[in-house]
DNA sequence: TATGAATGAGACTTCATTCAT
DNA sequence: CATGAATGAAGTCTCATTCAT
């Protein structure tokens, strides 16, 4: 069985999304975080190297559900427009039910050492490869502008959901990030047809 | 004469941004800055209530110069798409005339504490009242969608650039920044043209 | 069947020189010991109450090795003086054909803890024994001076042996030990003719 | 004034002898030793770099009281011989009257790291260098045999000393240390006449 | 006998802040 | 105003040992 299905694993990546959110990023201690999972101190140190894995690890494991839904969409037959919404769609979904998860990856995780973050950054380029690709597929498709540069683009489409979701967060999620996908989604489409 | 207009208070805050861009955030000790500043350490704390306060002060000073620059444009006659491309230029070029500070905003001072953070928010939210105004300025010219919803428009156009700083800087400002200006601006405009 | 002589626990005795000789004694973790034997970590406690017993035993049973030889010695016709020059023969010789056995005796294991140190002491009590009979043949035949103090002609001639080997050790065994026997030899019996 | 003249300096050398003699190398924390000096935990990493360095330094400072005085000995006019003796009874006084340093010494500092011992080495070297000169005076002096091997015969002094020393530590310091010292002179100088 | 996953105590070091001079 | 020596709290990780299988 791979490390990262045993029911421990699972265990304490969950855990440490779980502290990290109640106790914020620096109040986040390895022990806090055992404790949480139910398992002693130890017992972390024979699922991650150290505490850095573990945080990598809970990015990699979260951003998975985020990548793998938008592989989905991208193999399905609709529009690239279509596409783009339904990756804005999920992406603002996946936040809004999950609340922990939102306040760590877009407050919490971003206080990490940058080296932790260049780590972090690793993981998320796979998300900004599938991202690319639909652009690209937009502009071949004749959908968005010919002459659209897709790096600006890439970083114009999730500069913006990024930015939404953290004011969103920072705004104790009082509103609904869900129902702000269509608006974002007309918003950024105007952009790319130019 | 106001704290913030003394020497030794500029010679800190200078020598913070310098101890931060070429250690890194969590290397920025307090001594480290003195020394860079040639002060003893206590003397910080005759400027500053503590460590907290002197990266908030960094990014306040720091945060006026983009902030004032964009009051002068607001009150030229330039048409709303004109004072856009001008506060992104603007925001591009004093990035990429420091280069310290490019690295300090963008990546290290987001390694930060969320209290922080929150605090350098605060600080932010004057520029962001500019950009809505701007915006909104647009929407009743007519130059953007009427039903553009400004504040959605302000993220995607902070969250863009923003988004666009952070990558520069992540590839070690190895392109030209300023050169994107009028791409992003392009880019930007047709999304609020709607 | 006594314990020592079951196979495994020979080659957890093995086991344990080889590691200690290879990571050092405070890099010589019981888990290590376990895989180089081939057996699993908790195998090594049907064998062994602790680490510290293995450590014992360890130099109990490589110890015997030299005591055996010098009670053989011993019981010879020789003369006291050649009875000592076979013996820090055999002593310089068992380290010099056990490379990992030299630097476990002279260097490892005497960075263990006070107590593990005391018990070593105790197994080596044997050999020291021994040295003094030996010596006091030597006094009782004439051949050594009639007022030796023979505890401390033995800590001359121990110390002197082992210094000798642990000098050998420290400088990479680069030279052979065994050819310094002799003027060794010569040395401590001039020593003791007084 | 240089770093190892300040008193506190002092203080926690001291110190550090008093808690590792009371308490054993391992149960020497950094915390105990700081109480004993009367400073704050932190304070001691004013003075020294890291825990290794406090122990390099308490052997440092203590060998240079042997040393200082082996120097003197040796530009004295006494012969070869005379100036062994004073050495030894300088070596033993020194550990006789300071009992806790005898312990340190002896037993307790053998126990740390193959790291910290090596360095320990270098400090002796300096030791072992005056004793070689001494040696080499005697036998150009024609006291000691002319085809002495001085690296040997070194071996056999620092020995016979050390093992004599460490065997009386053992003893728990029972008899006179010092009354040794004709007999294990005389013992010596016979082994060197040869 | 044999296994190996789980346990949990324990210590070094850093650095923001103070205060006597 | 300025100094800088002193403070002391706080957290990651290792590894000998156990025990259910």
């Amino acid at each position: 069985m791979l490390k990262r299905e045993k029911p421990k694993y699972k265990k304490i990546v969950d855990a440490a999304v779980a502290v990290i959110a109640q106790n914020g990023y620096h109040q986040a201690q390895v022990s806090k975080i055992a404790k949480e999972a139910g398992v002693a101190d130890g017992t972390i140190y024979l699922y991650f190297k150290n505490k850095e894995d573990i945080l990598v690890s809970v990015f990699r494991e979260k951003m998975a559900v985020f990548a793998d839904y938008v592989k989905e969409i991208l193999e399905t037959d609709c529009s690239a427009s279509d596409k783009l919404f339904k990756m804005i769609q999920n992406h603002f979904s996946v936040l809004h039910e999950d609340r922990n998860l939102a306040i760590v990856t877009q407050l919490e995780l971003r206080q990490s050492s940058k080296e932790l973050r260049f780590r972090i950054n690793e993981v998320l380029k796979e998300y900004l490869a599938l991202l690319d690709s639909l652009l690209k597929e937009g502009v071949q498709s004749g959908e968005f502008s010919q002459d659209l540069d897709t790096r600006l683009a890439r970083q114009m489409v999730f500069g913006t959901i990024d930015e939404t979701c953290t004011s969103w967060v920072m705004n104790d999620q009082k509103y609904g990030l869900l129902e702000l996908a269509p608006k974002v989604h007309k918003l950024l489409l105007s952009g790319m047809k130019g």
